[in-house]
RNA sequence: GACCAGUUAGCUCAGUUGGCAGAGCAUCUCCCUUUUAAGGAGAGGGUCCUGGGUUCGAGCCCCAGACUGGUCACCA
């Protein structure tokens, strides 16, 4: 491994400490009694305290120094003064251990007396200080002044590959997380104090259900079988519903083995929400509390941020069907329209049709193309296609509709729900059709048929009604983030290139120098067969790896094997 | 998958017609006992993403590739 100038000076400040009998990485328990925000809120001049951090600023002025210590609550001041330390005679712990063999990035303990210095800055005169975890690489630290930083560590593929080291410095990162974390324990308390039930259920699954997905595939070595890992949890809920629970719920990690891009993870978080005896519409009374009551407790206000736009989650929410939605858009009415002329009128509005569509997909595309993006504030939309919701109820007033609501923020879906469909014949003829429909080669239907989820169906679930929410695309809207690798601690990225030790170039003029230890230049740049700049590179980086030797004679230049 | 942009010191970034590789911060040495982007003096630090080509000479021009970001396509 390649190490920095950096990286072997703090190398070596570690052998010197151990040198001076301190161990770097040290194992007892340090009796931290205060974080740097109570220090700061309940401040109290002579105040003893013991504090630890990361030192993220070192500013030394002689015999005495100032630095900055970073804890999990933000920073503070701290102040070293030569004969605070050390009030003997001896001097090293200042003089050497502080000034010479801390770094920016070390971890350390402080125990100290609260002061005011005289620019007015709230700071720990330290009584004595510990080493407590030696730092081998130096972060980046970005500096601040005025408000303005400078310096910033802004790379998004470092950031995201090395997001334990963006956490340090950024602690605008941090509470994005810190908000995701709200956003999950405000929905929790929603549903536990609405009396609904926290579940988990499988992840592995041996039939992938729930949604239309390609699934990441996997192997059970004892059982010699496929398992799937789940990319929903759907048919496990109504199958807990079918038991006899009023209202489950789980956050669901899912796995989806698609494109990745700036609003897709391969794996994400969804939470589904079943309740018995209900509808759709009441989930809509639902959802709208629930959202409001969570962008409360997140921000402190139901407004947020999005970009350009400024949304509210005060319920209650619009609310239109699809068929309005898309005669408000386009003038033209789908209703008791042939699959022909909904195609007809698609082609007329300049949307790419093919003629695999049928009338439910039509409809989508259209929906999609013109209507969507017009959703900035929360909206319902109600009453999709029956052919593109084989898990939803009939609508009971239009037998080619389904009680199915989206919820679109910013022309986004975010949440999802159904009067779900509870008549097993019925549903067992919807999967039999997504079969068809797959077979015929679209790739959004279902493949799988679970018939032990019909089996649950027959012996008779209640009316139900269920929601799914994107947690992730929730909280990119909380937090005004348009990237889900900002929302998702790590996201998933190629694999970093692994280092070769030795080029190609430099591993070929080894290959002939081997057999002789010791060659002419020229032989030797003609048998490896390398071009000049081949050459070139290759014999320059086998030097500086102190693997060769060019030695000048009077008969001319030679290579030698080191 | 298509197109556009980027990749240079630990970090953020300059780099002229193609002619010795640069700055600030960080690091190292020295001075400095209430500073705060502390300050002052000096020094070291580079696989210019990889490979090939053009050229007397390439960080820069050409070709191929890698990774990242963005836009679009795809995605219940």
């Amino acid at each position: 491994m390649q190490l920095s100038e950096q990286e072997l000076v703090r190398r070596q400040k570690l052998d010197k400490l151990r040198a001076l009998g301190i161990n770097p990485y040290p194992a007892d328990l340090f009796p931290v009694n205060h974080t740097s925000k109570q220090i700061k809120s309940d401040f109290e001049e002579g105040k003893q305290v013991i504090i630890a951090g990361r030192l993220m600023a070192i500013n030394i002025q002689g015999k005495a120094s100032f630095a900055q210590l970073q804890d999990s609550e933000g920073r503070i001041q701290v102040y070293f003064n030569r004969d605070e330390i050390c009030e003997g005679e001896d001097k090293s712990l200042y003089n050497d251990v502080f000034k010479k063999l801390l770094d920016l990035g070390d971890f350390v303990g402080i125990e100290g007396t609260l002061f005011t210095t005289q620019v007015g800055e709230k700071t720990v005169m330290v009584k004595d200080f510990k080493l407590l975890s030696k730092a081998l690489k130096p972060l980046p630290i970005p500096k601040q002044k005025d408000g303005v930083t400078y310096d910033a560590f802004t790379d998004p593929e470092l950031r995201y590959r090395q997001r334990y080291a963006d956490l340090v410095v950024n602690p605008h990162v941090k509470e994005v997380f810190v908000k995701r974390t709200k956003l999950f324990n405000a929905m929790r308390q929603f549903f536990n104090d609405a009396g609904y039930f926290e579940v988990e259920t499988p992840v592995l699954q041996p039939i992938p259900g729930g949604a239309a997905a390609r699934p990441f595939i996997t192997h059970h070595n004892s059982l010699d079988i496929p398992l799937y890992m789940r990319i929903a949890n759907e048919l496990y809920l109504k199958r807990l519903i079918v038991g006899g629970f009023d209202g489950v719920y789980e956050f669901s990690k899912n796995f989806r083995n698609e494109g990745m891009d700036r609003t897709h993870n391969p794996e994400f978080t969804a939470m589904e929400i079943y309740v018995s005896y209900k509808d759709y519409n009441w989930m809509m009374d639902f959802c709208e509390q629930l959202l409001e009551h969570c962008a409360l407790a997140v921000n402190g206000t139901s407004e947020a941020t999005f970009g350009e736009h400024k949304i509210n989650f005060k319920a209650p929410y619009k609310r239109i069907t699809m068929r309005d939605s898309i005669l408000e858009f386009t003038g033209f009415d789908i209703y008791n329209k042939s699959e022909d002329e909904i195609r007809a009128a698609a082609k007329a509005m300049h949307i790419e049709v093919d003629e695999t569509m049928g009338k439910g997909k039509l409809i989508d595309e259209i929906f999609g193309e013109k209507c969507e993006g017009n959703y900035i504030q929360p909206s319902f939309i109600t009453d999709y296609p029956k052919e593109m919701s084989p898990l939803c109820k009939e609508h009971r007033e239009n037998p080619e509709l389904t009680e199915r609501f989206e919820l679109m923020v910013c022309g986004k879906e975010i949440a999802n729900a159904y009067s779900e469909l509870n008549d097993p014949i019925d549903q067992r003829e919807r999967f039999e059709h997504q079969l068809k429909l797959a077979q015929k080669g679209d790739d959004e239907a279902t493949e799988f048929i679970d018939h032990d989820f019909l089996r649950a169906l027959e012996y008779g679930m209640p009316p139900t009604s269920g929601m799914g929410i994107g947690m992730d695309r929730l909280i990119m809207f909380l937090t005004n983030n348009q990237s889900i690798q900002e929302v998702l601690f790590f996201p998933q990225m190629r694999p970093e290139k692994k280092k070769v030790d030795l080029s190609d170039n430099e591993k070929a003029i080894l290959e002939v120098l081997k057999a002789e230890k010791r060659m002419d230049l020229v032989a030797l740049k003609s048998q490896s067969g390398l071009s000049n700049k081949g050459w070139d590179k290759g014999i320059k980086g086998l030097g500086k790896h102190g693997l060769t030797k060019v030695e000048k004679t009077d008969d001319g230049l030679f290579v030698e094997l080191v």
